[in-house]
DNA sequence: CAATTATTTCTATATTTCTCGAATTATCGA
DNA sequence: TCGATAATTCGAGAAATATAGAAATAATTG
């Protein structure tokens, strides 16, 4: 169960242009995920700023990363990204299911439960 | 379509303990709202510091307000949230389904459709 | 119209966050 | 070990954000 506390790093983390686009550039990566020279070469950041970056998203539980040679891959983690949306819509519409009722589907099926999911 | 420069500020709009507590608790109120009195009280925020943070919700478009007598309404957009959702999750897992299939389900869930969704 | 209640705006200060240049650490190949 | 490549850390200045006191606006009641 996400706290509130959590909540607000991970949406911190993203209310940043750059970063909102580096973790949606990770999450199309998928689990291959990106070099972090890749993501400054696709984003045109500086390396120290993104690297700044992806320290904070780091933090914020969105992302992880793994040392391959010289370089360091980070990829998205989708476990965190469910976890954040279900707090969000969390309660949405109670006691009203017509209102937002998709939303509320999504709610309950913002788990995941795939096997591969990290 | 919600474009990067929208999500953002909805993040930021929601990265703050304060505006979070209160966009949560205009999406358990539903349409019926909250007055901003009752919503400073609930959240033990002064009125004025409330009503900067309620602004920057309302500029963000998470959230819409109404007068009624002396008192302002306010509740939450659910179609923006989904939005927001809907953003957040785009292309999540692309090419790799196998990933994380219900948050995938989710982003194709995530539009209001429901008649009252405002 | 005066008093009361509800909320917002104005203004200033304190704090946090962002970005970049420079220096540092880590890994690999010759 | 030396040089090259990949990424991170440090430090400082600039910019953005948060909070609160005081004053102002809006709507209702006597």
């Amino acid at each position: 169960m996400m706290e509130q506390t959590d909540a607000v790093a991970a949406l911190s983390a993203l209310a940043h242009a750059g970063r909102l686009e580096v973790f949606r550039l990770l999450v199309k990566a998928g689990h291959a995920g990106m070099a972090a020279g890749k993501i400054a070469e696709a984003t045109g950041t500086l390396p120290n700023t993104l690297s700044a970056g992806l320290n904070i998203l780091t933090h914020a539980g969105l992302i992880h990363s793994r040392r391959e040679g010289r370089s360091v891959i980070y990829s998205a983690d989708f476990k965190a990204m469910s976890g954040l949306l279900t707090f969000l819509m969390e309660d949405c519409c109670s006691g009203e299911p017509a209102i937002c009722g998709p939303v509320a589907d999504l709610a309950r099926a913002g788990t995941c439960a795939a096997e591969g999911c990290a």
